[in-house]
DNA sequence: TTATCATATTGAAAATATTCGATATGAGAG
DNA sequence: CTCTCATATCGAATATTTTCAATATGATAA
């Protein structure tokens, strides 16, 4: 996968109202599907999907136990689409220069 | 439009390859439509509706001259974009709390 | 084992996004 | 004004994403 397809996927976690709800829930501490589901006026392969985009992404991290499974936010995920972010966004002002003018 | 609608619209810049090309070309500073069409393998409207976007949310700017556009990234929309950012992906730990267990 | 519950996957429909040809707009140049 | 050039908009085709009903999987309970 090229470089550009894989910060895309990183950014797509928070290209949607549902994902930036659920992360919005478990910025207040790990949350269970369920709990999720509850909240969120989508069905449940809605909710699934959506938590497979967020853990693909990395921002996000499930945990199994039992017949649940719980959703956190990576800290890691976090700083490494933070650090994406600052790179896309910094001007390189070593290389600055004119175009066609 | 509501907040998460907003915040979601901001990051769909950072969501498609081509739009990630167009800001690692900005990086090394401003430059016309002409030159970015130049660059990539896209056709006129594709890029001009790439640049749509990009400005939309705020990430980059455009600077009219005469026939030309100059684009260039606004150190603004990206230090709002790290911020929703950070903010989005950082566990408020007052409010920390369990979950169904 | 069988039944039940939580979540994932499948498959198809609906909604969005991307793309490009054709055309419009708007700014010089002549 | 007319012509040309740079960019934007329109409209339709294609591709991707979102959604949900149906079903599968995998874990616990009985």
């Amino acid at each position: 996968m090229s470089d550009h397809q894989d910060h895309a996927q990183v950014f797509r976690a928070f290209c949607d109202e549902n994902r930036l709800m659920i992360l919005e829930m478990l910025r207040t501490g790990e949350k269970c599907a369920c709990i999720l589901l509850e909240k969120m006026n989508i069905a449940q392969p809605t909710l699934s999907h959506h938590m497979r985009i967020l853990c693909d992404s990395g921002i996000v991290v499930p945990r199994k136990v039992g017949k649940w499974t719980y959703y956190s936010i990576s800290a890691k995920g976090g700083d490494r689409a933070k650090d994406m972010l600052i790179t896309l966004t910094t001007v390189d002002d070593t290389s600055e220069g004119g175009c066609c003018e």
